[in-house]
RNA sequence: GGGCACAUAACUCAGCGGUAGAGUGCUGUCUUCACACGGCAGAAGUCGCAGGUUCAAAUCCUGCUGUGCCCA
């Protein structure tokens, strides 16, 4: 039989994929038990024209970690799979692909363009699908959903109407954050705050008469004014001179004066006594400008802050906008949706860029003898997360959904827990947003995207409805003309408006079909911390909204991945990773277990070449533990298609009894890890078991019979019993790594189709067998002792030495002769002696374990300082052990308040300790 | 400015009340009939610093220092 002696992943990869999909195994369906426990998932849809990065490599894996396990356990498992639409995204890349070609969306028309889109979304849409493919992903591709087809969309609809209908999505005109990068309006979470280094503008505005020329000395009058500052931090902004009175304002954005519309102040500072006294009554004469502007006096302005006057942008900041509101102050937009200059402003500054528009300003003020003061100053600014730009907060007419009332139940639900946040301190995270949440923008001038389903009268009525016809009737109902030519809204939905609808559109609702029926709420949810707000909180506003029910029982933050020097990765960084191109080095499974065993509670993960490494490694380990069983049991692979435990000839001897409950102890752990999503601690025990426990004993223990040629009753049991341990192994590691263990599987006795759909094992707790552990322990302890001791004084494999092993424990002795025939070749002893006691014996080395004292005579061999240092270490070791253990118990608080249990244990070591001990210290002496 | 994490062996990380574990790396050794992507053996840590609680602290509490993330 010819089997590779390296594991080569590429061709077997290929294999399964289309095996699997063909035979529906990934469906709910395929499970045909009525009384099946259900398992849903749905996936977090990726952008329909991206690729998946590491981090989608990481949530993808977990959750078909998840799907597999939970399958194979027996329940009806559905994962849906999907995509979205990304609205800015899509359209910036389809736009760039225009500009290519030399033409503009606006030149297109909408139609045209939005046509291209789908063009575009079919040309790159099948990338992510097979991405998935190759990573292996049991999801249910038959339910596979995009947020724009025509069932999500119905549901984006239906959505809409209903919460317009309630109130909770309204139209009108107020301060957003406008991207002039992609001309639209974002929402609040999609500003990103950066420091950028600054200038605070400390500028003079006249009281009562307009400045005719440039005024001499006013920087030095604010400079002799402030020379003394107060305690508080506060500076004088009164600024009385020969060419009149003044007020000083700072700004870090000196353009925004020209469309200044008031002065603020702090009541207290207006007040008769305060410092500003007497003020609030007068006119500031807005400099460069000419406008007359008045004082308004608002809490909200802190007195010692900068001088106490703040000047007053309504249509330009939002405080000022809700101050402006509070006051009944003019709006007046300075600056427009391109980012330039509008025709409000003097004639001299018009059509010029912002920050062209503020040099010029900053020039002309200077020039007037108005700027006083130039400091540097650090400060946040709102830039557009997708284009980068300079956010500017401009007033617009844009379509909002009222928030506060959704947010309370989606607060109630998690507090109740009927959803659990796993870490459990995403929880304060979701709460902090949810707390404190406002009114989203749900309104984008873009043209990919849901369009808002409003209709316009000539005369500005709005109607809201399903579609027009719907339209026409509503406008009917409110007795008006249902023949009236109407206009359809320009502006779509932000893209999470369909994606908050997720988890029961993609089941067909709002139709109360089956699948939502079934698999409503969803069982567990394995996302990214960074769409907590974008995505997670939404859903479960949306759930308990339109379902009732919150969307998940479980949210399951994974962690972030990070670039091998544990820096984020970024496009910008150029440190992004494509996980296609690890698979391809690594092979599939090998990136999926370095994935799930770095899912710790940390969460960061930082891929590096040494973690792929182990995990191929280990693959290989895998791949050659089954050649081995492959190249020599043909005499019990031929036609057998079942493995049961205690069908076989001889009754199992130690080792058997031990891996059988190494094994059940093992599927236990596993089990209760996953179903705690610390998949980390799956991995790293299915790692353990399988390299040390199977492979460096097991195994070894069996080769004598499993490589003999003889079919003799014990060689068949033997080689049985690795291929049952073996074949239950693969299963158990099947869902961290799917391909390794459907090919091996596939080649070893079993049950069914594919491992896919065999049973996960569960654990047997009656072959738990403590006793077996502790007995094996006590050989492996004995075996590891006495290589020591070869490796120590440097002795030939080849060398074949004698032992003597001292014990008055029946139990030891009885142990080590039933295994002696083990203990032998492992060791390379030809020669193996039990006896009662050791007598002085010179040229001998020794070694001491639980129970037994081992000698082996090395005549001539033996340097006696090498050896005495090497027994006098072990004694130092064990007596410092023994000191802290006598001392402990030694305290009496420590017997009376301690725990039972850890008493005795203590107790219990300390004899173990000191009969060890003892043993050292006489063959220390004998030497 | 507010909040939340994290600091354990050279590196990456487990452990989270009973005096330390893994993988990689390192040292020695073996090309022994599954695997050198391997076997065997071994060395390596005052668990960031300072206090406190406790019979007992890497583990709980407080403060400090450093690092990272989120929000404003």
């Amino acid at each position: 039989m010819e089997i590779p002696k390296t594991y080569e992943p590429k061709e077997v990869e290929q294999r399964w994929y289309p095996f699997w999909e063909e035979h529906g195994f990934f469906s709910p369906e395929s499970n045909d038990n009525p009384r099946a426990d259900i398992f849903s998932m749905v996936i977090p849809p990726p952008n329909v024209t991206g690729y998946l990065h590491m981090g989608h490599a990481l949530n993808h894996t977990l959750q078909d970690v998840l799907a597999r396990w939970r399958r194979m356990s027996g329940d009806r498992v559905l994962w849906l799979p999907g995509t979205d639409h990304a609205g800015i995204a899509t359209q910036m890349v389809v736009e760039r692909n225009l500009a290519a070609e030399g033409t503009r969306r606006q030149d297109m028309g909408r139609e045209k363009f939005v046509e291209r889109v789908w063009e575009w979304k079919e040309h790159s849409g099948g990338t992510i699908q097979n991405q998935m493919r190759v990573l292996g992903e049991s999801v249910d591709w038959e339910r596979e959903r995009f947020t724009m087809d025509d069932g999500l969309s119905n549901a984006v609809r239906e959505v809409f109407v209903r919460l317009y209908d309630e109130g909770l999505i309204y139209r009108g005109e107020y301060m957003i954050n406008w991207s002039p990068g992609l001309q639209t309006a974002i929402s609040d979470l999609e500003v990103e705050m950066k420091p950028v280094r600054g200038k605070l503008y400390h500028i003079a505005y006249p009281i009562g008469k307009a400045v005719s020329g440039p005024v001499e000395g006013l920087a030095e009058a604010y400079e002799a004014a402030n020379a003394e500052k107060g305690e508080s931090g506060a500076e004088m902004g009164l600024l009385s001179t020969t060419s009149g009175d003044f007020i000083v304002v700072a700004t870090t954005r000196p353009e925004t004066m020209l469309g200044d519309t008031a002065i603020a102040l702090n009541p207290e500072d207006a007040a008769e006594g305060g410092r500003y006294a007497g003020v609030a009554g007068r006119r500031v004469i807005l400099p460069l400008v000419g406008r007359e502007i008045e004082f308004v006096q608002d809490e909200i302005v802190e007195k010692d802050f900068g001088t106490g006057f703040v000047k007053v942008t309504p249509a330009h900041d939002p405080n000022d906008f809700a101050m402006g509101k509070r006051h009944g102050l003019e709006f007046v937009q300075v600056i427009g949706k391109d980012a330039r200059m509008t025709d409000v402003v003097p004639e001299k500054y018009r059509g010029l860029d912002r920050f062209e528009a503020r040099k010029a300003v900053v020039e002309d003020l200077q020039g007037l003898g108005l700027l006083l003061r130039v400091d540097d100053y650090a400060h946040n600014v709102g830039h557009c997360q997708r284009s980068g730009m300079v956010v500017e907060p401009l007033i617009s007419t844009q379509w909002f959904l009222k928030m506060r009332g959704l947010a309370d139940p989606a607060i109630d639900a998690v507090k109740q827990g009927r959803t659990k946040f796993v870490p459990e301190s995403m929880t304060k995270i979701y709460f902090n947003w949810l707390e404190n949440i406002q009114d989203w923008c749900i309104s984008r001038q873009l043209w990919w995207g849901h369009r808002i389903p409003a209709w316009f009268t000539p005369d500005g009525e709005i109607v809201v409805a399903r579609d027009e016809d719907e339209a026409r009737q509503r406008l009917a109902a409110r007795g008006m003309d249902s023949k009236t030519p109407l206009r359809e809204e320009e502006d779509v939905l932000d893209t999470w408006f369909s994606s908050q609808l997720w988890p029961f559109s993609t089941l067909g609702w709002p139709d109360e079909t089956d699948d939502l029926k079934k698999y409503y709420p969803t069982s567990v949810l394995v996302t990214a911390q960074d769409i907590i707000f974008f995505w997670v909180a939404r859903m479960m506003m949306m759930g308990l909204k339109f379902m009732g029910d919150v969307p998940f029982r479980t949210v399951y933050i994974n962690a972030l991945v990070l670039d091998p020097e544990g820096q984020k990765m970024s496009k910008t960084k150029g440190n992004v990773v494509d996980p296609l191109e690890v698979f391809e080095k690594y092979g599939t499974d090998a990136v999926r277990f370095m994935l799930t065993a770095a899912s710790t509670t940390g969460m960061t993960i930082t891929p590096q070449e040494a973690k792929l490494e182990t995990a191929r490694n280990f693959a290989n380990k895998i791949w050659n533990a089954t050649r081995f069983v492959m190249l020599n049991c043909d005499d019990v692979l031929e036609g057998r298609d079942s493995l049961d435990w205690e069908t076989y000839l001889t009754p199992p001897e130690l080792a058997d009894l031990w891996i059988l409950s190494r094994f059940n102890r093992v599927a236990l752990d596993v089990h209760s890890a996953l179903g705690e999503f610390r998949f980390h601690e799956a991995a790293a025990t299915l790692y353990h078991f399988f390299w040390n426990d199977f492979c460096d004993w097991y195994i070894e223990l069996s080769k004598p019979f499993v490589t003999s040629k003889e079919s003799t009753p014990q060689n068949l049991a033997v080689k049985r019993r690795i291929i049952y341990v073996l074949e239950r192994s693969l299963r158990l590691l099947h869902p961290i790594m799917p391909y390794i263990t459907e090919e091996l599987w596939q080649k070893l006795p079993h049950k069914g189709e594919s491992i896919c759909i065999a049973d996960f094992v569960e654990h047997n707790s009656a072959q738990l067998d403590g006793r077996a552990e502790r007995e094996m322990g006590l050989v492996i302890d004995l075996i590891t002792r006495l290589r020591n001791i070869r490796a120590s004084f440097n002795i030939a494999p080849s060398v074949s030495l004698k032992a003597r092993i001292a014990t008055t424990d029946d139990n030891v002795r009885d142990v080590i002769s039933r295994m002696e025939a083990h203990i032998k070749r492992l060791a390379r002893i030809e020669e193996l002696q039990l006896v009662d006691q050791l007598d002085s014996e010179r040229g001998a080395a020794r070694a001491v374990i639980s129970g037994a004292t081992i000698s082996v005579p090395l005549e001539g061999l033996i340097d006696f300082d090498k050896e005495r240092a090497r027994l006098e270490k072990e004694l130092a070791k064990l007596a410092g052990e023994r000191e802290g253990l006598e001392k402990r118990l030694g305290n009496q608080d420590f017997i009376k308040r301690a725990a039972v249990d850890v008493v005795a244990a203590s107790r219990e070591r300390s004899v173990e300790l000191e009969d060890q001990i003892t043993k050292l210290k006489a063959t220390i002496e004998s030497l």
